[in-house]
DNA sequence: TCTGGGGTCCTAGGACCC
DNA sequence: TCTGGGGTCCTAGGACCC
């Protein structure tokens, strides 16, 4: 096994990502739209946060309020979808099923993209035409498979087999030393961890390329920028700085917020939306088998169109962690009381858990508490709750308190939805 | 009058990712 | 008229302790 810089042995990761996850899955279900432009949209149909190909041609970019392009796009005739949830995560876990039979591990790193760990795999390149071949007809969804030594090298592989016609779709990188003929000529922004603020500095200092990035010393980059630029510096040389992460760690925050399509000013509906929130966080509190021991909570109008704007937010450490929906609606409440002012009109809002620890077997409260039935009681009811939700539906089971919004969602704008094509037997499609 | 220094913990804010 | 949502990591600086 060759080795790297350090002398460790040297890993072969490949990064799998969709090629514009959510256009794609739509283009799935209207094989029509294939060589059409097509975007989807945020929540409320607010920003525009997906775009095929063609829509990438044609200059909308990503992240653009839709209302400052809708004529345009109307005007060019693209299909604009809002966004499918449900649809994009039922597409998303076909794929991740399929690829785990291509390597000895998978690192399911979002919705439309995963590591594979190919380290003790022989012919990767050709697994990877493989991979990028049994996807698309299986699932119809087109992929780039990129392939390296690190993680950052497999991520600009994947750039390459995107963007570079001499790869057509999957591209091996050994490391910038091997490889600095397909490499050096990269933009810096293209980077894996280079963003917006750190191109400028870079710029500033006359670094343009990955090749002139590359041709620093390493002192140099070690004084002038901080500890993540200096790893994406040693992970081009084929020095593993970012290790694999077979299961997801347990999030050390949960939260949810919503912006309203029509703002809230009425405190009955904001109480019941948030009671909302705050079951849908716990359930995935719970879900990772973890306590939390400080809720917050953030009330704020329309930032871009009111006078009077303002924001509102109080946080609360709890005595003791807990993952009980009901203890954590009463702390909510609190905190909501303190911070909703009257004559205000409600724009966005949400909950958030920190200081999150891990239940071991809750053995915690036990401790703290006289009446350990209480305790085991409550534990059945909600791990009841949660078995229901999960096999009937959200919302099958609520809390009083979250009554009226659960039963009746407050609006979201969703002009152009698509239907629940594989995860509503009543929205199935049909082949005719 | 002279006003140390090192460690730890916490938080807010910045930068980045998808 | 209409501007998303959910995360991570890092660092500087304050508070506190001995």
């Amino acid at each position: 096994m060759t080795k790297d810089l350090l002398g460790r042995p040297q890993n072969k990761y490949a990064l799998i990502d969709c090629n514009s996850f959510y256009a794609s899955c739509e283009v799935v279900f209207r094989p029509d739209l294939e060589d059409k432009p097509v975007v989807v949209l945020s929540n409320n149909d607010g920003c525009v946060i997906a775009g095929n190909k063609k829509a990438k041609e044609l200059g909308f970019k990503m992240g653009t309020p839709f209302f400052k392009m809708k004529s345009v796009m109307q005007k060019q005739e693209v299909a604009v979808f809002s966004s499918n949830y449900a649809l994009y995560a039922s597409l998303s876990q076909r794929i991740m099923a399929l690829l785990r039979q291509y390597g000895s591990a998978i690192e399911v790193y979002s919705i439309d993209e995963a590591f594979l760990d190919l380290t003790n795999t022989e012919e990767t390149t050709g697994i990877g035409a493989l991979i990028r071949d049994n996807i698309k007809s299986q699932t119809g969804v087109p992929v780039a498979v990129g392939i390296g030594s690190t993680k950052t090298l497999a991520k600009l592989a994947n750039h390459i087999a995107k963007k570079d016609p001499n790869f057509p779709g999957v591209c091996e990188l050994t490391s910038y030393e091997a490889d600095r003929k397909c490499i050096a000529h990269w933009p810096i922004d293209e980077l894996w961890g280079i963003g917006r603020q750190h191109c400028k500095s870079l710029q500033e200092h006359n670094v343009f390329t990955i090749g002139s990035f590359m041709d620093l010393p390493e002192a140099y980059i070690k004084k002038k920028w901080h500890a993540p630029v200096w790893r994406i510096y040693k992970e081009l040389q084929g020095v593993r700085c970012h290790t694999f992460k077979e299961r997801p760690p347990a999030k050390q925050g949960i939260g949810t917020a919503r912006t309203f399509a029509q703002p809230v000013n009425d405190w009955a509906k904001l109480k019941e939306i948030m009671c909302g929130f705050v079951a849908s966080v716990t359930e995935k509190l719970r879900k990772q088998n973890s306590l939390t021991q400080q809720i917050s909570v953030f009330v704020m109008t329309d930032k871009h169109r009111e006078q009077n704007h303002y924001y509102g937010s109080e946080k609360i450490k709890l005595d003791v962690p807990t993952d009980d929906t009901a203890v954590l609606i009463k702390a909510m409440l609190f905190l909501l009381k303190k911070v909703f002012k009257e004559r205000h009109n409600y724009k966005k809002a949400g909950v958030h858990l920190t200081k999150i620890t891990p239940n071991h077997s809750f053995q915690q409260t036990l401790n703290k508490v006289h009446n350990v039935n209480e305790v085991e009681k409550k534990h059945q009811l909600l791990g009841t709750l949660d078995r229901i939700n999960r096999r009937y539906g959200k919302n099958t089971l609520v809390f009083a308190s979250q009554r009226l919004a659960a039963r009746q969602p407050f609006e979201m704008k969703q002009e152009n939805k698509s239907r629940k094509f594989t995860t509503n037997i009543n929205e199935i499609a049909f082949v005719l």
